[in-house]
RNA sequence: GGUCGCAUAGCUCAGCUGGGAGAGCAUCUGCCUUACAAGCAGGGGGUCAUAGGUUCGAGCCCUAUUGCGACCACCA
């Protein structure tokens, strides 16, 4: 092993290994349980964010640890066509070539579409390699591809058939920019100084006005009507009445209804159903007239002569304008706007009616949420299912029609003849109809959605339903993603997994937060702010940045990034590639380890047999016993940031600082024996110790892994998932290491406290009945960890110089006669803090256990837990007394 | 406007079904002890946002308040 750790020298080499070995393949064996995560695609035209390598470490550890127990494990990795977003950035590149689109015509755009794809849709997963993901590369999906093709054709004709999708005249989100329909999490808010305009309209046949408030002057072209609130005390004698509408000169009703706010502007709404979605609402419920004042392009149309082919800016200034001249414009005010803007582009949307395509959703959704209202599907953390529900109970139709080429194609043919909508997988013959041949496809591909809400079933052969890998991995186990995603890609996932499947495509629905900066903001392209993965992996290594993104971190809540963090998670990598040097440097050969562990097992009960190990032998290997049981545990509670730091602090404090260090004796010594036993534990309680850790960290314990003995001959990836169980008898009551820690402890202590220098060695009295032969055996160990030159050990008092200091635990009194030390005054001092501490701690005992309340009410383990402190505190303050009294003097 | 979350050491965060406050970093002290100075051994530092309530007992449960954040709705 080289002197220094460095990620560099093996993680790209491991990885190349492991994707050889054919590791990240299912074993498809027969008989084992199945375990699958699907990935969540990320867009082609994607870069690896620290988002994705959140997502990716997590879902990385679930499955590493779930294939180490033994399942037969597939994370099938993908990407996603991203339609509007890809459409861009080829649009964008032939605008730079001096082309467009148009021009390029529907078939060679999508061609430079794929060219695209092609050159930069493997980008991500080279990241993805570079983080150690273990997903089956093999089977990586593309949501165009022609097996995810076929299932989107599928689930159209499915529900076209059955009446769940139809097309309709609506009004959506449209964007000028990308001339295409866009969905309702397609759109983003941003507040705009303006102006609120107060216009007045004249009452029809009287000699009084109308006030309205508006941000948008240029609309009123297209008013219908003038609404206020049917509660409105000041407009009661209006309702059902006419005004006039300036510059068109027409009369518009005024009508009431609930959705006008009294506070706001004047309490009255003109309404322009056509170009606002509330209007458009109260239009239907009135049974307004749709008058466009716009045309496709976004500019105004024909409804007065004098503004036509304007855009809409000046426009609004014209009018305004206009309405000053006929006196209409009553004021104009500061307005702080909150307007509607595309994600993609930037650029304001409008309201806009168009035939488009809907997926009648209310008994979709309704199926969704009960299965996780009846626990068939769970979130975690179970608050965000809130969310979900929320969405789910107030659902709209889906509007799946997009005015884009990349994407999936509608499968809807039109009769060129006679009308008629022929719904197929390829082109038909002839119209089922009327029997014409001319039949022209529908120029609107699918909502990018559409594709991915089936992909946990899609991406396994659906809609075969008798495929191997649907049948072995469907449902799957568990998915793992932000909550940004819950509404628009879980819930149709749910929605269209049951339609199609009949199971919810997933029984867990993992939700992480999101990584912010170092300042707790946004990660964010507009800032600049955004850390790079691969420069992270490329400082520290991807050991490290999984590390940091999980430690000390809970799902479902946002994750700070910090350097600090990398720090911390480079330096355990460090002392554990350390501990390993140490412990390689010094094992004796494979055969004497695997001769002596083959002697020391018990056949019958598999416990190892105490007489050939020694105490701390024991104390450790229990030790890890119970970290496994931990471990495990939590892992399958995801409480992944737990598990980590149950093994960071094994692997640090009780191993590397406690057993390493009382190892050492052993394994420096002549005696055969003695070190190929201390070899043996050290390689044992190391080799499962990284197996705990390998799904965190999965480069440096492979690395390690491999210098080990090891006794099951597999690489660390595939080998087995430590066994929840006892491997050794370790006397909890009797806890011996526990005391010898607290007595080194305090040895430790009290030399810092006095300041007295490591060189400075001092004779130890142990005063004890019960741990002789232990405390025999581990004389060498004590005297190095506590600074003695001598060890003594007796069963009673006798011959303890009158000036020793004295230490007291559980069943062990130790002296250090102290004239080797420096400062008494200092000792007293320090025992002086000791009993008032201890004098508080009786106080409490003897005030709760008079407690008539606690006495009463409180379970008796309790009860007895508490006597039993009280009765150790007790003597512990008699104990320092008695050492007071004796400095004293 | 509706919903949800967060508030714990100087900083960043853990804290499982209520039973004596933890980690990492920072800081201070002492150590170059032959795996590791990217280290070792210690110390200091918290009215667990505020006010009530339930309980023998509250960081944890309930109510209200304050401050921050997110999501949904979108106010013409």
């Amino acid at each position: 092993m080289n002197d220094k750790f460095n990620p560099k020298d093996f993680e790209d080499k491991l990885y190349k290994d492991w994707e050889e070995k054919g590791y990240f393949k299912p074993s498809m064996e027969k008989g084992e349980t199945s375990y699958c995560i699907m990935m969540p695609p990320p867009n082609v035209t994607g870069k690896l964010h620290m988002g994705h390598a959140l997502d990716g470490t997590i879902q990385d550890v679930l499955i590493r640890f779930k294939r180490m127990q033994g399942f037969n494990t597939l994370w099938l990795p993908g990407s996603d066509h991203a339609s509007i977003s890809t459409e861009m950035k080829v649009v964008e590149k032939l605008k730079k070539e001096g082309k467009t689109k148009q021009e390029l015509g529907r078939e060679k755009f999508i061609e430079e579409a794929w060219e695209w794809t092609k050159l930069y849709g493997g980008t991500i997963q080279e990241q993805q390699k570079k983080l150690g993901c273990s997903c089956d590369w093999t089977r990586r999906r593309f949501t165009l591809d022609e097996g995810m093709s076929n299932s989107v054709l599928e689930q159209f004709i499915q529900l076209y058939n059955k009446g769940l999708i139809y097309k309709g005249k609506r009004m959506v989100n449209w964007c000028p920019n990308c001339k295409t329909s866009i969905s309702d999490a397609e759109v983003e808010y941003k507040e705009e100084p303006s102006h609120l305009w107060y216009i007045r309209y004249k009452i029809k046949g009287e000699d009084r006005y109308i006030i309205v408030a508006t941000t948008r002057p240029e609309t009123m072209l297209g008013d219908t009507a003038v609404a206020v609130h049917p509660d409105d005390e000041r407009y009661q004698d209006l309702i059902g009445k006419y005004c006039i509408l300036p510059i068109m000169n027409k009369e518009i009703p005024i009508i009431a209804d609930d959705f006008v706010e009294k506070e706001f502007g004047t309490g009255c709404v003109k309404i322009t159903p056509a170009h606002d979605m509330n209007d458009y609402q109260a239009g239907l419920r009135h049974n307004l007239e749709i008058i466009e004042v716009f045309d496709e392009e976004m500019k105004m149309g024909n409804l007065v002569p004098e503004y036509k082919g304007m855009e809409l800016k000046e426009a609004r200034e014209k009018i305004v304008e206009k309405l000053k001249e006929l006196g209409a414009l009553v004021k104009e005010e500061e307005y702080i706007h909150n307007v509607a803007i595309c994600e993609r582009c930037k650029n304001t949307i409008e309201p806009k009616i168009s035939v488009q395509w809907f997926v009648k959703m209310k008994d979709l959704a309704k199926r969704a949420a009960d299965s996780v209202r009846n626990g068939e599907a769970n979130f975690i953390p179970k608050r965000y299912e809130k969310q979900y529900f929320y969405w789910l109970d107030n659902i709209q139709d889906w509007c799946i029609s997009r005015q884009l080429w990349w994407g999936h194609r509608i499968p809807a043919y039109y009769c060129d003849d006679c009308g008629e909508i022929n719904v197929a997988k390829t082109k038909p013959e002839k119209c089922k109809k009327c029997g014409s041949t001319k039949l022209t496809q529908d120029p609107d591909t699918l909502d990018t959605w559409f594709s991915s809400a089936l992909w946990p079933f899609s991406t396994l052969g659906w809609p075969d339903k008798e495929s191997e890998d649907f049948k072995t991995f469907y449902p799957t186990n568990v998915l793992v993603t932000g909550f940004d995603i819950i509404t628009f890609w879980v819930s149709r996932m749910m929605t269209q997994g049951l339609e199609f499947t009949d199971m919810p495509p997933f029984k867990d629905i993992l939700i992480h937060g999101i990584v912010r900066d170092n300042q707790g903001r946004k990660m964010s392209k507009t800032l600049g702010n955004g850390i790079d993965p691969l420069d992270v992996i490329d400082k520290y290594g991807a050991d490290s940045l999984r590390f940091s993104l999980l430690s000390g971190t809970t799902m479902g809540n946002d994750i700070r990034f910090m350097e600090e963090k990398l720090e911390q998670a480079s330096n355990f990598a460090n002392k554990i590639w350390n501990a390993a040097r140490f412990i390689t440097m010094n094992l004796v050969s494979d055969d004497e380890i695997r001769e002596f562990t083959n002697n020391i097992k018990d056949k019958e009960t598999g416990i190892y047999k105490s007489e050939f190990l020694r105490i701390e032998d024991r104390w450790i290997i229990h030790e890890l016993d119970k970290l496994i049981a931990d471990i495990t545990k939590n892992l399958e509670n995801y409480d992944l940031g737990i598990a980590l730091d149950n093994i960071y602090n094994f692997i640090w404090n009780e191993f590397c600082d406690w057993y390493i260090e009382m190892a050492k004796s052993r394994l420096y010594s002549k005696n055969r024996e003695e070190k190929i036993q201390v070899c043996f534990v050290l390689n044992y309680v190391f080799g499962n110790s990284l197996k705990l850790l390998h799904p965190f960290m999965p480069f440096i314990t492979s690395e390690i892994y491999s210098e080990l003995v090891n006794y099951d001959d597999k690489d660390l990836m595939v080998s087995n998932w430590p066994k929840i169980k006892s491997t050794v008898k370790y006397d909890e009551k009797h806890d011996f290491i526990k005391n010898l820690k607290d007595v080194i402890i305090n040895i430790r202590n009290i030399r810092a406290n006095m300041n007295v220098h490591p060189s400075k060695k001092a004779k130890l009295i142990f005063v004890t009945e019960i741990f002789n032969k232990e405390l025999i055996e581990s004389k060498t160990y004590i005297e190095k960890l506590g600074f003695a030159n001598d060890i003594v050990i007796q069963k009673d008092k006798e011959n303890i110089p009158e000036n020793a200091i004295s230490i007291l635990v559980n069943g062990m009194e130790v002296y250090i006669p102290f004239e080797q030390l420096v400062d008494i005054n200092e000792e007293i001092e320090r025992l002086e803090k000791e009993k008032q501490k201890l004098e508080l701690e009786v106080l409490r005992g003897e005030k709760i256990l008079s407690n008539p309340g606690f006495m009463s009410k409180a379970p008796e383990s309790k009860i007895k837990e508490e006597k039993e402190k009280l009765a150790n505190y007790k003597e512990l303050l008699a104990n320092t007394q008695e050492r007071l009294e004796r400095l004293n003097k």
